[in-house]
DNA sequence: AGCACGCCGACT
DNA sequence: GTCGGCGTGCTC
């Protein structure tokens, strides 16, 4: 530890890089990454402010120009501080560049110097403003007369960018006439509140249950004796885990601390922020993808000045600038969503403990249908455990039956409705009560094979089946390759080619065939591709305007519909064929979902679910709300075949546009493995990756498996060092991922 | 962002 | 000569 990776607190695109300086000798036991420190910068060596981001031996910059530190900066620890340390700590474990990492966590950084708006303001009045010009004129200070002529010509006030790409005035006469009293600068600190004015705050709010009252107590007598750490609330839907989070978010918020609240990003509808907003007015932000990079920037800025409490956002809203957490809330913490699908491959759930521990905070990971990591760790006593077992008011569980899609085609069924499901939708369009018809996901359903060969019809590009669309088209919905539905098999030529089973387009269409009469709204990825369609197609499916509801898994997530009585689900079997070890537990989680979102009102809720494995214990335990059941059998695989969270995982990604090299280097990285000898230590592969082939990329994966974490992330380091020297990766390229979520 | 350097017109 | 405005380049 010679030298320290330095990033400047100043927001500027020309600084935004690393520098270097040495670690003077009594500074080298204590400094750390994130630590803020202090150093000479510049040609006049003036006192600059900055954060240690890491560590290097041997500098990168000729020796004798390195500067050395001067200390570390007064004040504690910083928001920023906190967020370089999760940065470092996710390169760390998670696998990245230091860069990658820091963007993750810094989004804001490089967009700082556009988006700030300055205005120039005349300080002097117009006639002291000519004088000067007509000074300037006849003294030839032609950047001084520009400045000065074209203030005057609008009106005094003059955007800076403007001045500087249009009159081509610099830095340094803009500082001049400010020193001279001669004009002001206004920076715009009007932020915008994305909300503001739509909700009112509301000061009472209904008393807690006594199921919901315990919970609360009890995370709160802990909290009280300063014990931090992170608890796990399993509630059914329904049973109001959002007043219990707002309960403690207000007791944390009282001792001057904030809150942040993560929160799939399809569960942020406007109910969910409406709640919040009435309970604490503007001390609140929302986070989403539909907001602007400006006013996403705003809402950091708004956090960092202390102007708000409670952060609520998805995955990233976990990077906000706060000093002082005192809580964090993850809601339907099993959610895929929480796991980053590019590098770093950060896990939100894990990011949130470790910046707990950070910020001494505690943690609340909150769902009906814990993950398998969460609900193993809450038995084996390292998380706190509360469960709210019952649904608030009247609101009762479902009745499911579970119907056998063999048996049906045996009987001479062969549309997708069985018999059983279209009695029922029959019966509630009869009633005038609405139907939501789930599919657990698109694209895995609407392809296209031939009768004859078998083979299905394939994207060229990405080495997935192509989906046959209303238009005619046949798309790849990774590259958005299309062609038209061929006449013949691309394969074996023979005319017998058709598209199979049902996407939410052919349900839709099926439903219209069966029920002329219905009114049919469908929600998918195609359908929800504009800003604001997804909350206008649910809006409208609440205030009745159509009877049925068509629509992959966005459909089953958060929301009531006290109006929806039957739920049916198509194929529930077809997420059980995901390449992952994941897919039994999603399959679970995703029927005992959609189940839950019958009967949310008064009356009482009905859920069909069709499959071709109805032995298979996901859907028997869902059928029966029975997540103990559906645990123990799946806990018990998990730890028969070595998976997560029994055992630790690591995913190694290959991809490289000449599959022979990738073969040959997929070997040399599965060679090093073995040679690194470590115990216990297994191996899987190297293999084709699920997705073989995508954007004209080979692609192959390694798996490792191991107890302990710490061993996995000793290989990840050993396999870093060495390819860092070496070039082949150029065109190889690499990544780790710790416990996958996704087959790659 | 903010500092130093150096070019170039203007004035003693 | 030299003073000062003003553009440019650099910061470990």
């Amino acid at each position: 530890m010679e030298y320290a990776n330095v990033i400047v607190d100043i927001s500027h695109e020309k600084l935004d890089k690393i520098f270097q300086y040495r670690i003077p000798e009594h500074m080298k036991s204590t400094l750390q990454t994130g630590m803020q420190v202090t150093f000479p910068f510049g040609n006049g060596n003036r006192p600059m402010k900055g954060y240690v981001v890491g560590f290097a031996e041997t500098p990168d910059y000729p020796p004798e120009r390195v500067k050395e530190l001067t200390g570390v900066a007064e004040g504690g620890v910083r928001a920023e501080s906190q967020l370089i340390a999760i940065a470092s700590w996710m390169r760390n474990m998670y696998g990245s560049t230091m860069n990658q990492a820091l963007k993750t966590v810094l989004p804001v950084r490089q967009q700082v110097a556009e988006k700030r708006e300055v205005t120039l303001q005349l300080h002097v009045s117009s006639e002291q403003a000519k004088t000067l010009l007509e000074e300037a004129l006849h003294k030839n200070y032609r950047a001084k007369a520009r400045l000065l002529a074209a203030l005057l010509d609008h009106g005094g006030s003059l955007d800076k960018r403007e001045a500087m790409d249009r009159y081509q005035i610099t830095a340094p006469v803009i500082k001049k006439f400010e020193e001279d009293g001669v004009l002001l600068q206004e920076t715009k600190t009007r932020y915008r509140n994305p909300f503001e004015g739509h909700f009112q705050r509301m000061h009472e709010h209904p008393p807690l249950t006594m199921e919901q009252q315990q919970v609360v107590d009890g995370i709160w007598q802990e909290y009280e004796q300063g014990i931090r750490k992170t608890y796990l609330l399993q509630g059914v839907t329904g049973s109001g885990k959002t007043e219990v989070y707002m309960e403690l978010i207000s007791r944390v918020i009282a001792k001057g601390k904030q809150a942040i609240v993560l929160i799939p990003e399809i569960a942020l509808t406007i109910q969910t922020v409406r709640r919040f907003y009435e309970r604490f007015g503007d001390r609140v932000s929302v986070m989403h993808s539909r907001l602007s990079e400006g006013e996403k920037y705003d809402q950091f800025v708004r956090a960092k000045e202390g102007r708000i409490d409670v952060m609520i956002g998805p995955r990233s809203a976990l990077f906000t600038p706060f000093s002082q957490i005192g809580v964090m809330i993850i809601d339907e913490e099993h959610e895929g969503a929480y796991k980053s699908e590019t590098v770093p491959r950060y896990d939100a759930r894990e990011a949130a403990i470790y910046r707990a521990s950070l910020s001494g905070a505690s943690v609340i990971l909150g769902s009906a249908t814990p993950s398998l990591e969460s609900s193993y760790r809450a038995r084996k006593g390292m998380y706190g455990w509360y469960r709210l077992d019952h649904r608030i008011g009247t609101a009762m569980l479902p009745e499911v039956s579970v119907v056998d899609l063999r048996e049906e085609l045996k009987a001479g069924n062969r549309s997708i409705f069985s018999r059983r499901l279209y009695s029922a939708m029959d019966d509630r369009l009869k009633k005038r009560e609405q139907i939501m018809l789930f599919l657990n996901r698109r694209g895995l359903s609407g392809f296209v094979s031939c009768r004859s060969c078998g083979k299905a019809v394939r994207c060229p590009h990405c080495d997935v089946t192509l989906s046959l669309h209303q238009d005619g088209w046949l798309r790849c919905h990774y590259c958005g390759y299309q062609i038209r539905m061929p006449e013949q098999c691309p394969s074996c030529g023979s005319p017998y080619i058709s598209g199979f089973r049902a996407g939410t387009q052919q349900i839709e269409r099926e439903v219209k065939k069966y029920f002329p009469g219905a009114r049919v709204l469908r929600m998918d990825y195609d359908t929800t591709r504009t800003k604001e369609s997804y909350e206008k197609i649910l809006t409208a499916f609440g205030k009745g305007e159509a009877d049925v509801l068509v629509g992959t898994q966005m459909i089953v997530k958060g929301h009531d519909f006290p109006n929806v009585t039957l739920v049916g689900v198509i194929a529930a079997d077809i997420s059980l064929y995901a390449p992952d070890y994941r897919a039994s537990e999603r399959t679970f989680q995703l029927l005992t979902q959609a189940v839950g979102r019958a009967g949310r009102g008064k009356k009482a809720g009905e859920a069909v679910i069709q499959t071709y494995m109805p032995e298979h214990y996901s859907i028997e335990t869902a059928a029966k709300q029975d997540y103990e059941a559906f645990y123990r059998q799946e806990i018990s695989y998990r730890s028969l075949m070595g998976y997560p969270p029994v055992e630790n995982m690591m995913g190694i990604y290959l991809s490289c546009e000449a599959p022979e090299l990738l073969e040959q280097q997929a070997e040399v990285i599965g060679e090093r493995i073995r040679a690194a000898g470590r115990q216990q230590l297994q191996m899987i592969g190297p293999a084709d990756a699920a997705l073989a082939k995508k954007n004209d990329r080979y692609r192959k994966v390694i798996y490792i498996k191991h107890r302990d974490t710490e061993q996995l992330l000793y290989i990840k380091e050993q396999l870093e060092q060495q390819i860092e020297k070496e070039t082949v990766w150029e065109k190889v390229r690499i990544q780790f991922d710790l416990n996958p979520f996704q087959a790659y």
